[in-house]
DNA sequence: GAATTTATCTGACTTAGGTCAGGCAAATGA
DNA sequence: TCATTTGCCTGACCTAAGTCAGATAAATTC
């Protein structure tokens, strides 16, 4: 009875809901109410139209520009006509809105740490949330394809290249490995996909081309946190989408046998095995898929 | 910069925010406020004085009269004077209100049940979530004096052989220990302390007296989510205190080296390591405490 | 038994949040 | 070019939520 999976869901709801909610409360300290500190914050944290705002916040045009029009004679935002399109405006923060944003950030911040110093395992804990933020947000992931060396690229190759060392009994060294060129991984000749939720990355998969109708899928990594989730599949295909737009007819790949997981997907979803196609000491197994 | 701690933090805020405002809106889906909904859930699980209500749910007195009103001219609540006080009153449900509460329940649930189902580790989630939501709940980590053959104290002397039997190469059998009788650890003779987090039984221990002036200090147990968070030496100091007023004027127990954390918490905590004083054969430390 | 405290109710009031219809001006498409 | 769509604003309006100052009656204290 206490162990019932539906009680201990209902009581974390419970005592997140008070947290959220105490946040809140402190957030309502500086003067003024939820909503305008919710758009002082969208706007902080980088979105500037107010057609994103709207849709970020879910407000109605309306009340958005009620308040936003009450953030400005306070002196802490600027509205200016969009440079594209005259009927758009843009807002942005000014110093004094600058500042008052940083104050909300150090509220939440010091919650957060707070938090995080005075349990015995922040890492634990932290790895709890990645887990539950990433169940929770499985409808909100989404994915961008980015240039293979931009930060969130680059978090997600290292993850890779971790995991891999973990798996390998004797490591993995990227140097002995193909490392792809990154302007093999950038349209025109190939392609990056990150997968986000909520601003995290999560998730990546590499197409790398050679100008030609042959191309490689390469990097396919997913978060511990975000797996079973079926997004390996998601990205895949995704993958394999633009591989056609970018003109690529057939797609390769190498991967090995610590990476079971990796290679039942492929089998399930129309890739064939073929022979070996490089001199990579790391892969045993290759596949090959038509598209 | 992406595994910034405070980010982790807040991601995990943002999507578990979204959740329960999407529980929310579910909830308002059967034609009531939320707040009125709420005063009905809280009465349903069996909160049934107005002022144990008003405090849970900190509402004003005037409005939670307001919602009641409201509730009762539904049919759903019924309102009656309490026998122990003509000025207090009692709010129960009706049939009607047992049926629409079942229909919130209803709704938590398969919001609750969905999410776990369609997760590859449902285990694993759930034992981050029993994580957080100790971590989150510190503050409100309440002790109760039970009868320890009630559920929850059943429970965790359940989860504290289990413990034993995981630490103990050779197992443990509850019945080559001495197990005490459930009336020694029930006053006047003894006492057993349960610590509930948001309702679910994360920790206990027992005072197991014998009418005399020493008494035993038995089965310190805490649910993993909770380790660490000093709730040990909380319940242990509750203990003693409990101790005292039952007039008992030395404590004694027993442990076993498979237990450090304990034995480190006796040591700091004015525990004084004696002889054997039992032929228990699992422990092969002991300790004394004098009042 | 009088004074005080406690538990709740009532009515007046405020505020945040949100909806809706209509309006204007720029952009778009036939 | 003209009708339509889009992006945003304005003012009127509504509701849930919450606060506050008494009022009432029972319980407690002196």
């Amino acid at each position: 009875m206490t162990h019932d999976p539906i009680l201990r869901f209902r009581r974390f709801a419970r005592s997140v809901t008070t947290e959220v909610g105490a946040l809140d409360e402190s957030f309502l300290g500086r003067g003024r109410s939820l909503g305008a500190a919710r758009v002082l914050n969208a706007i902080g944290h980088g979105r500037t139209d107010l057609a994103e705002l709207r849709a970020y916040l879910t407000l109605d045009s309306g009340l958005l520009s009620r308040l936003l029009r009450q953030l400005e004679a306070e002196g802490l935002v600027r509205l200016s006509q969009s440079p594209l399109d005259a009927r758009a405006r843009i807002a942005e923060l000014t110093e004094t809105g600058a500042g008052e944003f940083a104050a909300y950030e150090d509220i939440s911040n010091d919650r957060a740490s707070s938090l995080l110093a005075r349990h015995p395992k922040p890492e634990a804990l932290l790895a709890a949330m990645d887990l539950i933020a990433s169940a929770l947000g499985q409808d909100r992931i989404v994915t961008e394809e980015r240039d293979p060396r931009d930060d969130p690229s680059v978090f997600c190759l290292n993850e890779y290249y971790a995991e891999l060392g973990r798996r390998f009994s004797t490591g993995f060294d990227v140097n002995l490995s193909c490392d792809p060129q990154a302007t093999d991984l950038i349209a025109p000749r190939g392609a990056f996909l990150v997968a986000f939720s909520d601003g995290m990355p999560i998730g990546c998969v590499g197409v790398k081309g050679n100008g030609g109708p042959i191309a490689e899928i390469k990097r396919l990594w997913i978060a511990p946190s975000a797996r079973g989730l079926g997004l390996a599949k998601r990205l895949m295909t995704q993958a394999e989408e633009r591989a056609q737009t970018l003109g690529i007819q057939t797609l390769r790949l190498d991967t090995n046998s610590v990476l079971p997981e990796a290679i039942r997907l492929y089998r399930s979803t129309g890739w064939t095995e073929i022979d070996r196609f490089n001199d990579d000491p790391y892969p045993d197994h290759f596949f090959e898929k038509t598209l």
